[in-house]
DNA sequence: ATCCTCCCCTAC
DNA sequence: TAAGGTAGGGGAGGAT
């Protein structure tokens, strides 16, 4: 930190105190000029000698070679300029004439005319400088201002920078010679610049306390208005002890949750611990830097917003271009070539439409703003980890080997690196080309290695240190070993036996941080936050307006920015973005790197594709696949080609990338879509109620995070992160995730909200769908989105109207299925009529609902028939999957489950708080739901359909109507009269439709909380008996609704993405645990399932809901859970399955309601034996499967689902793994992981909905 | 062709 | 021990 020093160096304290702006600038400028006009020189003579090697000048007044001509001989005969003056930084201080004052204050230093260097380098080496010195002063009060201040005792030692320097200069080189010809002059100034200004240059002058620093800029420059994101969450406290303001930012930055709690153990809060959210969150990078990033967003929206264009930055510029012109001018002669690039260049920059584009990003940003407290590691590999860095013997060799196979095989290389990163590259990089990275990792390990006692001790210490704390930025130095952001430290250490690690100082990140932000937005707005260390910045402006050059003014950044923070930025300019992001990297550290457009396809070619941005792990392994490994090659595949394989936008992406194009604008102002609070470590719940209470307290904290954006959000996600079957129970990682599938559920409120306990209840919901057993819990999520802003739509709903009015959206997908639905629902209604139920089928949809993917499932379907209901027909038709899904999820049959206790009184408590005229619309669509029952979809469509539609009334279900109390009744038909809401389409005959499913109705929560608050005591009343009597009515109604047919059951819904990816890559995923899965999951289906499966799932539903305890629906729950753990894999295939399950109850309902069911055959084989033998035929006669065979087969075998028939299922499954297995074809047996991936989904939906 | 939803992927 | 969050882009596939 600061801390120590910035007693020191604050900045009132120093001599430049009072005219540190001034003076800055002007240092600032010159330093700019220096380097840039190094490079060209550079270019220009080969003339360029090593004569002043170790020597660092510092210009201090007018000199006769002006200083502009002294940087640049500097740079070219191998001395340093510095910028920033200090003892220990500078060798030689370089002066015409001196004040005598001044010259008092220097006088232990090494003063020296500009002769010393103009004669060194004539006679070709450097002389000693004994006879220039200066002895005289004469007038430059300015000047020697300065030096004194520079003077004050700084920190760090020199020494120290000088090792950086070389280490930086070599790392440099290394990438100089990478990089093509053009870019030389790039590279050079790159070189040149990083070893001043990086090591040394702590001109304490601009130091100030770093806290202070940055504000008292603030309150200068910035707009008032404008905040900087400082406070959210963290930190930044006016004047905290460190201690203190760790302690605020462990509160502020965690979810306000109150608990205290701490864990009993003492330990680690557990996932159950009131304070657990709260401490997991102030210790979490991911968490710091995700926040800061959206604060940073928001910052730069405000600038947008403010008027003020008052760029107090830009006023220094123009002086200190007029000062160097000037100085130019005086000097003419040697600064000629200088002068004239300038002309030119500022010619063509002005005047061009091409905009300029600066990409600035921190170096290494914790480590350089940990290392603050820490001097004495500075140019050491350093990284920032909780881990203390001793050696923790234990090791969980299991899930360790277990979760290594695991990524292995997900990234196709790699291990050592946590999910979310790099992992890069290593093995990846051979491509010759690759980049500096590569080129220093292989020299910093041959170097580490050669220097041999420690490696072996390193050797050692590997295997006894093995900690999974992943490395959130290390220094250079460590990069050079091959360490990475983001791996583990276990694996680092293997790397970089020396590697030393420096514990986090969020508190410093983010000080750092505004000062970043503030600089830069002292000279401009057109500003895109990328992160809390980095941002895009579009100059064009800037240059215009005071005609500084483009790498004059991001080193004058660059060194303001050092001069605040200590911390060194680099960056990279270029006329776009991708070439600006690619230029920071060539750049790094502390350097600045333009690439012009001339050089662009030279330096692209060199480029590994991983280096795109946008190209990940898994594009690079499709990549690899294909055999294009860089850009060069890249360049070589056709805009269709790349379309073909990777989508549209993302085809052309890459096609425009590769050639160094990019046409993306700088995005000043965003607006949020969405809000989430998510936790994926230290989740272990010990049992359902511990869960529960974890998901209502993370829903505290996005509902928080939603209110303090002030905006209201429709759709409400959770993400599970559940133990993936064959997976270890204890992980690698302390506490991790380790390997995992992904669930998530969602669903979509009649209405944007913003209300605490609807947030809580549907997000228990979700969960509760789910159905994972509590001890397999492995992360946590709640995101909301479809966000608006608050002050935009002010009140509005106290209608039901108005409520569902958002539905239309919805309603969209629902309607387009209605048309089948339609009809089934009227077949529903029929059967369903009971309007009690459909109460029933709400409540019992939000507790319980799907059993996703569970054995339980399968067991359940036999019983219950109340997945009928709402699956069937309703739900599946209406919407494809999509909405419906979402919608129905919630609502439908899962929740109602767990709900039982719950829900009910859930819904009351809505109703109770419901307006009248919410209250009718609900009730009747709650009466549409008994009917209907399932498919909570529907009602939303239906919903949306009333509204929109122009006769409402008409649109109401005679049966709803019917059943409503009178007074309800009555409201309804006003409300009616009201909505005119604007639903999308439908046509009323859609409308029916849409009526029928309509049952699933959101919960309550899906509608609007104001209306229900408004609602009458009396319709409250009258709900909650109605609600009530569906309950018990319910069973009945949803059996005999459930079976319609709706579209055929071919229709079932096919999934979509994940299963396609898989076929045409090739890439095997888990295929043996899928199939084991599914045919666990079979089996046990198989004796459940036989007759009225999908009537019995919402039975089920419900019945678990109520009887939970007893029959069938305690082996449902065992049947799930087994098929959990059996379960391996597929996170994709669970992912689909909520949609799927959808369609496919619906299908099912359909199906068994139409009992029609034409024998289900593949290829017109229906008997086993006949299938088998087609299976064999098909596998036999084509070298590789076909993506439409495979659907065919999958189809079949979902049919077969639907059929209820798992049995057939599993035999054709397992008939067709031996027949794969015996073929020995790698892409046959993928093809049969994606069979039995997919059906395993579809079974695990038609789990759910039973 | 276009929109919509549900995801995966990527980045810091 | 360890603190593996979070937001946006876009592909896939269905409906229109
Ligand atoms: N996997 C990661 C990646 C980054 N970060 C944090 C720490 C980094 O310091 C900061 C900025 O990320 P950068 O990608 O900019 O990486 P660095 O700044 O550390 O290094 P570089 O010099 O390459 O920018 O974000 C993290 O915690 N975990
Ligand atoms: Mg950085
Ligand atoms: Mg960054």
């Amino acid at each position: 930190m600061s801390r120590g020093r910035s007693g020191k160096r604050a900045f009132p304290d120093d001599g430049w105190g009072g005219i540190g702006g001034y003076m800055r600038a002007k240092t600032m400028k010159l330093e700019h000029q220096f380097h840039q006009d190094a490079p060209r020189n550079i270019e220009k003579a080969g003339s360029s000698s090593t004569i002043f090697k170790g020597v660092s000048i510092y210009v201090n007044g007018y000199t006769n070679p002006p200083a502009v001509k002294l940087k640049q001989l500097m740079m070219t005969h191998g001395g340093r300029y510095i910028y920033y003056p200090n003892k220990t930084n500078t060798t030689h201080i370089i002066a015409s004439n001196l004040a005598y004052t001044k010259i008092k204050e220097l006088k232990n230093e090494k003063v020296v005319t500009p002769d010393w260097i103009t004669d060194s380098i004539k006679a070709g080496k450097l002389l000693p400088h004994a006879s220039y010195l200066l002895y005289r002063p004469k007038a430059s009060n300015q000047t020697i201002h300065r030096y004194a201040s520079t003077s004050l005792p700084d920190e760090s030692g020199a020494s120290e920078t000088g090792a950086v320097d070389k280490e930086y200069r070599g790392s440099v080189s290394t990438k100089a010679e990478n990089f093509s010809s053009g870019d030389k002059i790039r590279k050079d100034i790159t070189l040149e610049l990083k070893p001043g200004s990086s090591s040394q240059s702590d001109s304490s002058h601009f130091e100030r306390s770093s806290t202070s620093l940055c504000d008292e800029r603030d309150n200068a420059e910035f707009p008032s208005k404008v905040k900087i994101p400082e406070s959210t969450d963290i930190l930044v406290e006016p004047s905290p002890s460190e201690k203190e303001a760790k302690k605020l930012l462990g509160t502020e930055v965690s979810p306000g949750l109150a608990s205290t709690n701490q864990s009993a153990a003492g330990g680690f809060p557990k996932s159950n611990d009131a304070s657990f959210l709260s401490e997991f969150y102030s210790h979490s990078r991911l968490h710091y830097i995700s926040t800061w990033g959206a604060e940073y967003k928001a910052f730069v929206n405000e600038l947008q917003k403010t008027g003020d264009r008052s760029f107090p930055g830009r006023k220094r510029l123009m002086e200190l271009v007029r000062e160097d012109r000037d100085l130019e001018q005086d000097e003419h002669g040697d600064d000629e070539g200088r002068v004239n690039s300038w002309s030119s260049n500022v010619k063509g920059r002005k005047n061009d439409d091409d905009r300029v584009i600066m990409h600035i990003d921190m170096d290494c940003f914790f480590v350089s703003v940990s290392l603050l407290k820490y001097p004495e590691l500075r140019g050491k590999p350093v990284a920032v980890t909780h881990s203390k860095g001793k050696s923790m013997p234990e090791t969980n060799q299991e899930s360790r080997e277990y979760e290594r196979a695991h990524y292995a095989k997900k990234r196709g290389t790699m291990e050592g690196f946590s999910k979310h990163d790099e992992m890069s590259g290593e093995k990846e990089a051979s491509t010759g080309a690759k980049e500096t990275t590569t080129c220093l990792a292989e020299t910093a390990e041959g170097k580490q290695t050669a220097s041999g006692d420690t490696s072996r001790s390193s050797t050692e210490n590997k295997v006894a240190f093995n900690s999974m704390a992943e490395i959130a930025s290390c220094s250079y130095e460590a990069r050079k070993a091959g360490v990475k952001n983001g791996m583990f430290m276990g694996r680092a250490k293997e790397l970089c036996p020396e590697l030393q690690t420096i514990p986090y100082d969020f508190e410093g990140y983010q000080r750092v941080s505004r000062c970043l932000y503030e600089t830069v937005a002292s000279y401009t707005h057109d500003i895109e936050a990328v992160s809390c260390d980095e941002m895009l910045v579009d100059i064009s402006n800037v240059l215009n307006d005071t005609g500084v050059q483009p790498l004059e003014f991001a080193d004058i950044l660059r060194e303001e920015v050092y001069a605040k923070t200590e911390c060194h930025a680099s960056t990279g300019l270029a006329s776009n973005i991708l070439l600006a992001r690619m230029s920071t990297k060539v750049a790094k550290p502390n350097g600045m790197f333009y690439m012009k457009d001339e050089n662009v396809e030279e330096f692209m070619k060199t480029k590994s594709v991983r280096d795109l941005p946008g190209v990940g792990w898994s594009m690079n392994r499709k990549l690899q696949e294909m055999g294009v490994s860089n850009c060069g090659h890249l360049q070589l595949l056709s805009l269709a080609t790349l379309q073909k394989e990777f989508g549209p936008k993302t085809g052309q992406q890459l096609y425009s990338y590769c050639r160094g194009k990019d046409d993306r604008p700088i995005r000043m102002e965003r607006e949020r879509k969405s809000v989430s609070a998510e936790v994926n470590y230290g989740i272990r719940f010990k049992g359902e109620d511990e869960s529960i209470q974890f998901i209502l307290e993370l829903a505290g904290e996005v509902h928080k995070r939603l209110r303090n954006l002030n905006m209201v959000g429709r759709t409400i996600t959770v993400k599970l992160k559940v133990r993936q079957a064959g997976a270890p129970k204890e992980t690698s990682k302390f506490m991790g995730h380790g390997v995992c599938d992904d669930k998530a559920r969602s669903i979509t409120l009649g209405q944007e909200t913003d209300d605490l306990s609807i947030v809580q209840r549907e997000s228990k919901g979700l969960f509760l769908q789910m159905r994972v057993p509590p001890g397999d819990v492995r992360g946590v999520g709640i995101q909301i989105s479809r966000l608006k802003s608050k002050s935009d739509q002010p009140v509005t709903s106290k209608s039901i109207v108005d409520m569902f009015p958002k539905r239309a959206d919805v309603p969209k997908a629902v309607q387009r299925t209605n048309p089948d639905t339609v009809e089934t629902q009227t077949m529903n209604e029929s059967k369903l009529k009971p309007k009690t139920l459909s109460l029933l089928n709400f409540v019992t949809k939000q507790s319980k609902d799907s059993p996703s993917k569970n054995k339980a499932n399968n067991k359940i379907s036999p019983t219950k028939e109340t997945a009928l209901p709402r699956l069937p027909t309703l739900e599946s038709p209406p919407a494809s999957q999509n909405e419906v899904e979402s919608k129905v999820a919630a609502k439908a049959g899962p929740r109602s489950k767990y709900h039982l206790p719950s829900p009910s009184q859930l819904d009351l408590s809505v109703l109770d708080s419901l307006p009248p005229d919410l209250r009718s619309q609900i009730l009747k669509e709650y009466k549409h739901t008994d009917i209907f029952k399932r498919q909570p979809q529907v009602r939303l469509h239906r919903i949306d359909q009333a509204s929109t539609s122009t006769g409402i009334t008409s649109d109401l279900d005679q049966d709803v109507l019917q059943h409503l109390p009178p007074d309800i009744l009555q409201e309804v038909l006003e409300n009616e009269g009201k909505q005119v809401i604007k639903r999308k389409r439908k046509p009323t005959p859609k409308i029916v439709e849409n009526l029928g499913r309509v049952e699933e109705l959101p919960s309550f929560s899906q509608i609007d909380p104001s209306c229900l608050e408004a609602l009458p005591e009396d319709v409250r009343n009258e709900l909650n008996t109605a609600y009530q009597r569906k309950l018990k009515v319910k069973p009945a109604a949803k059996k005999s609704p459930s079976p319609r047919k709706q579209l055929s059951p071919l229709k079932i819904s096919k999934r979509k993405g994940r299963p396609r990816k898989g076929s045409p890559s090739k890439i095997a995923n888990q295929k043996l645990p899928w199939q084991r899965n599914i045919l666990e999951a079979l089996h046990i289906q198989e004796s459940p399932t036989k007759a009225g499966s999908m009537e019995r799932a919402v039975d089920d539903d419900e019945d678990v809901f109520q009887l939970k305890p007893g029959n069938g629906n305690s082996e449902i729950d065992e049947g799930v859970r087994e098929r959990q753990d059996v379960r391996s894999d597929n996170t994709k295939e669970v992912q689909e399955s909520s949609r799927d399950m959808e369609a496919q109850d619906r299908n099912e309902n359909v199906k068994l309601d139409s009992g029609e069911q034409k024998a289900v055959s593949l290829g017109g084989a229906v008997t086993l034996k006949d299938v088998k033998a087609l299976l064999r035929e098909w596998t036999g006669t084509f070298q590789n499967p076909l993506e439409d065979d495979i659907g065919m087969v999958v189809q079949y075998l979902r049919e077969l689902i639907l059929e209820k028939n798992l049995e057939m299922v599993h035999h054709v499954l397992r008939g067709l793994k031996r027949i794969v297995t015996r073929s020995e074809s790698k892409e046959w047996t993928e093809a049969c992981r994606v069979i039995t991936g997919r059906v395993q989904n579809t079974v695990e939906q038609f789990m759910e909905l039973v």
